[in-house]
DNA sequence: CCCAATAGTTGATATAGTCAACTATACGCT
DNA sequence: AGCGTATAGTTGACTATATCAACTATTGGG
């Protein structure tokens, strides 16, 4: 399969992850999908994560968060809890349950990325993210 | 916002991606989604195209290609006509309109993909295809 | 001539993403 | 205090995308 232009390659490989992640993910029965995945990485890795970090992080609509936090909760994977100061917000937090799974969680990513890098150097993938970085700010940026 | 892994890198870019695809889309009231842009294009570069073909470099499902080429024939961009060897195949070409279009179309993507490498090297936005397609060869490669 | 393979179509269903209205709380202001 | 406004999150209704399985029509090989 050629690749020559930049959006059919982008297009392509995010078509070809996305199904890559849900192999794996089904494969070991978690039962949860890419989303999902990114969103419990955020849980991880924001000290005093709300829905509201969530949607700024993956500029989805707070509907699509909102349902799909509902459902790790559900898993009880996740458990939210009412900030002292701001009743407002709902802090998000793993459950033990949450925690085991995410720890197996990193290990199926880390074969997948794995997959994905072979044959290729480290400096390689940090330019790829560098780049990829790159065009999400500029795409983002509304004013040229 | 910061990206540090591979994946969210990834799927960030996708999503921005679609979304900026869609808004230059609809800013030009072509009436048409990413997908079909990309079924266009196949469309353009490939003698004697099929639906198959379409299948074959997307790695959508067929259900979903015959839905959107029906949509294609419908808008009247594209037009199908039976293989004189094997009528099984339908072999899709360009109307007239669907000409012009795709003429404007080019010039639509010419200017996300300008916004998108904004900033980036000639050499940047090859070594980041280059990169882009051994990744999907990886991902595609099911006997490592 | 029959059979397996291939190209494409269709129906049903699932999943993902979007929009707008709504509740509850918080903050700033006079 | 009381008011308006902003913010966090939830929900319903809807649209768009994607997937699966069953089906037709045609082909090429024995």
């Amino acid at each position: 399969m050629p690749q020559t232009s930049l959006s059919s390659a982008l297009f392509t490989l995010a078509q070809s992850y996305r199904v890559t992640v849900r192999e794996a993910i089904n494969a070991n029965e978690l039962g949860l999908n890419a989303l999902h995945v990114r969103c419990l990485h955020i849980i991880a890795e924001t000290q005093h994560c709300t829905a509201n970090d969530i949607v700024a992080k993956t500029g989805r609509d707070k509907a699509q968060i909102a349902r799909l936090v509902k459902e790790l909760i559900k898993l009880e994977l996740v458990y939210k809890c009412a900030d002292e100061n701001d009743k407002r917000c709902l802090i998000l937090s793993f459950t033990d349950q949450g925690n085991a799974l995410f720890s197996r969680l990193e290990v199926a990513e880390q074969e997948v990325d794995a997959k994905l890098c072979h044959g290729l150097t480290d400096e390689q993938v940090r330019n790829f993210i560098a780049i990829a970085t790159t065009m999400i700010e500029n795409i983002n940026n509304n004013t040229p």
